[in-house]
DNA sequence: ACAACTTATATGACGCGTCATTGAATGACA
DNA sequence: TGTCATTCAATGACGCGTCATATAAGTTGT
């Protein structure tokens, strides 16, 4: 019992948690305060901003992250309500959804990415 | 644009938050089903269950955890109503609670331990 | 000993994520 | 082509965490 190897285990989590929490909440206050958007939000802007190619994305996109189906189209019906997104229906499957930035959409996200990635290597920077 | 160093730290980013929700996930549904009690409840118990010595613990337990004071708060007062841990007034500083694991508290922690540990070693074993 | 401040926990309103379910469209196959 | 199963997305109920605040106890300075 006790096994060091356990508590290595253990302090690895920890520590994993610590750096996630401490991150996801510095840039949760960033974007909130200086964009009004969740980090939910961006991270979905930022894939659609990554996938510039065509696709019926929803689905897909739900593949690139961790969150679920209920998850995503909670988010994404918010970022359409805040007109920054667009779902627009698929000829060739009438069940999915296309999604693009809208101009707001892609201006803001462009803003946004350089607040990110900047928190992301104070954060998570091994300089 | 697009810096090549920005990417990797995004994908540093995204591959955290993956194995965080996978892991955390699988914790939260094994602990849920085996032993009726969500992931954060066992993160207290298992706190509790190193510090077995005395202390003012609520607060210090804090400064062990990236959780809120108010979800400490709360999360200490669902493990008490279900009869795993029990809040003492300290003596010294009535303000402050001293925790203290119930003799079930103390057993199902001991046991859930076990699945917890194997768990964290799947999914963030370097095996 | 009295104000004004600080610290330890609790609580209520609120937002977001999850699960389970629904509705709609598609596929498979006799 | 009609039935049955499957897949994509949306929704409502619900639980948990967060923020702002409340309550109570301790501290400090005069």
């Amino acid at each position: 019992m006790a096994k060091p190897q356990d508590r290595q285990l253990v302090e690895q989590w920890r520590s994993m948690q610590t750096t996630y929490f401490q991150t996801a909440g510095a840039l949760e206050r960033a974007l909130e305060s200086k964009f009004n958007i969740g980090l939910t939000e961006f991270e979905i802007l930022d894939l659609v901003a990554e996938s510039a190619d065509a696709a019926c994305r929803m689905k897909q996109l739900g593949e690139r992250t961790p969150m679920t189906q209920s998850a995503m189209s909670k988010v994404v019906d918010r970022l359409d309500k805040a007109g920054l997104i667009s779902r627009q229906s698929c000829e060739d499957d009438r069940r999915s959804l296309y999604l693009e930035l809208t101009d707001a959409g892609r201006a803001l996200h462009r803003q946004a990415a350089v607040e990110h990635r900047a928190l992301l290597r104070e954060n998570l920077g091994t300089d």
